[in-house]
RNA sequence: GGAGGGGUGGCCGAGCGGUUGAAGGCGACGGUCUUGAAAAUCGUUGUAGGGGCAACUCUACCGUGAGUUCGAAUCUCACCCCCUCCGCCA
């Protein structure tokens, strides 16, 4: 959520954004209007209510004196008749304001490339030298079917589409995997989490899911929960409504949890294989910062997410994401894209985003500078280290061997007890 | 699921429907005292929004939301959360 503030006396700036982002500025018309109205109209509010109490005093004295009131009685309760009423209005333009607001995007960062859509994201780095095969590489489904570690049949018979079901050494893997990744996140002093994965519709809000994009997520109605389309939600919300102290900033947090998403709008995409499912793991960082470090943050949680891909010897590239194709609540995202060699590709793999205060103003989640009156929204931050069935995607396509064998990369082999998988 | 208890400021904890933004205590901060520290003592100590150059001032907030009232932390109703006991359960 923006800051009122600034959509009210800098709209120029946030109408610069939304063109930036393709939105209609025009969706700030509304907005403006009520949110004027509201301050009119509570301005005229708490004139009467400055009335009223000091009536409601004159009244006590005299009862305290043991004197007749009901003259002044009258009038009071004219008074609040009237407050009542217009309470009444203001709080109509109180929810039309918030619902106007709660689906204003974040505004850019001056750092991010401007561009349309995803084809005008700019390429930041590269790590690795995609393998030469000497044989025609296959796709991980293959793969993992000729190797027996991943069942789609079964899991479409039990579930349905976009399900998946590992077996042995892949299920294995998956559980290799999640460990690997969340030693080596604690190693970097993120605190580990293991947070619910079903969360109400006020978690949902605070990091910018809802309102606006109900039909991406699952939702379980008596009683109403919403499964999580990632850890991002619950560990942000951990403190929500909370004031933190400037000297336990910034806090590091890592979690695994189960992903949950519709993928509604995604039909033929991805059809095949692991790459996109309505149920996934991933392991996440999330960070709690002061303003000014932010853009520092965002750069060393990127680099954190890229290490667990050095690590296990994955090629891939940082991309910056530009004004179009930037998420709702994101001011900057670098997404880093792993090498697929199946789909001769690179595949996104995380998306590392600094939502600066965007989140913390839904949320409320607020710090207190050591010495300084008031208190300031922090910054929060996340990214995936790592999608869990992407990595299992790259590990199979990038180490895969003639015989239809696949080397486990060095660093995940404690994990896994074996050297290949066959 | 059944029965009961409770949600007040950073924390603990009072609070006859009328100067209660809220006693008291703890903690924190500042001063005095002390070579220094402790102790003692005095003072300060919530958040948000509006108005004013400013001193300052107004409004709201005692789990949430409705209601009663001129006036609600205090009364009524609904909901949420926490705790205890019973039942059930991984």
């Amino acid at each position: 959520m923006l800051d009122v503030r600034i959509v009210r006396e800098d709209t120029a700036k946030v109408i610069d954004a939304l063109k930036k982002r393709n939105y209609d500025p025009s969706i700030l018309d509304k907005f403006l209007k009520v949110e004027n109205e509201r301050r009119e109209l509570l301005r005229v509010i708490e004139e009467q209510r400055e009335q009223r109490n000091k009536i409601s005093q004159e009244i006590a004295q005299l009862k305290r004196e043991k004197k007749d009131a009901s003259f002044v009685l009258d009038e009071a309760k004219k008074i609040a008749d009237s407050i009542t009423e217009e309470e009444g209005r203001l709080k109509v333009l109180e929810e039309e304001g918030m619902k106007e607001l709660l689906v204003i995007p974040n505004i850019p960062h001056e750092s991010v490339p401007a561009g349309k859509d995803e084809a005008e994201n700019i390429e930041i780095r590269k790590w690795g030298t995609p393998k030469i095969f000497e044989f025609q590489p296959l796709n991980h489904w293959d793969i993992a079917e000729m190797l027996g570690i991943i069942d789609f049949d079964r899991a479409s018979k039990i579930a349905g589409a976009r399900f998946s079901l590992m077996k042995g050494m892949g299920a294995r893997l998956e559980r290799a995997l999640m460990n690997f990744m969340l030693d080596l996140n604690t190693s970097k002093g993120y605190k580990e989490i293991f947070p619910p994965i079903l969360v109400n519709r006020d978690a949902m809000i605070g990091t910018g899911q809802l309102p606006k994009f109900e039909t991406e997520l699952f939702r379980i109605s008596d009683p109403e929960f919403y499964l999580i389309p990632t850890a991002e939600v619950p560990v942000t919300n951990m403190h929500r409504d909370e004031i933190l102290n400037e000297k336990d900033l910034p806090i590091y947090y890592t979690a695994y949890t189960p992903c949950f998403r519709r993928e509604a709008g995604s039909y033929g995409k991805d059809t095949r294989g692991l790459i996109r499912q309505h149920q996934f793991n991933k392991v996440e960082l999330v960070k709690f910062v002061k303003p000014e470090d932010s853009y520092d943050e965002i750069e060393s949680l990127t680099n954190d997410a890229e290490s667990i891909l050095q690590k296990l010897g994955l090629p891939y590239r940082v991309i910056a994401l530009c004004t179009g194709d930037l998420g709702f609540s994101a001011a900057k995202t670098y997404d880093i894209e792993v090498w697929l060699p199946g789909q001769e590709k690179y595949r996104e793999i995380s998306s590392c985003s600094n939502f600066k205060d965007f989140q913390a103003r839904r949320a409320n989640i607020r710090f207190k500078r050591e010495g300084k009156k008031g208190t300031e929204f922090v910054h929060t931050l996340n990214g995936s280290a790592l999608a869990i069935g992407r990595t299992v995607v790259a590990i199979l396509e990038n180490y895969q061997q003639k015989d239809g064998s696949v080397l486990i990369p060095e660093a995940l082999r404690p994990y896994m007890g074996a050297e290949v998988i066959t």
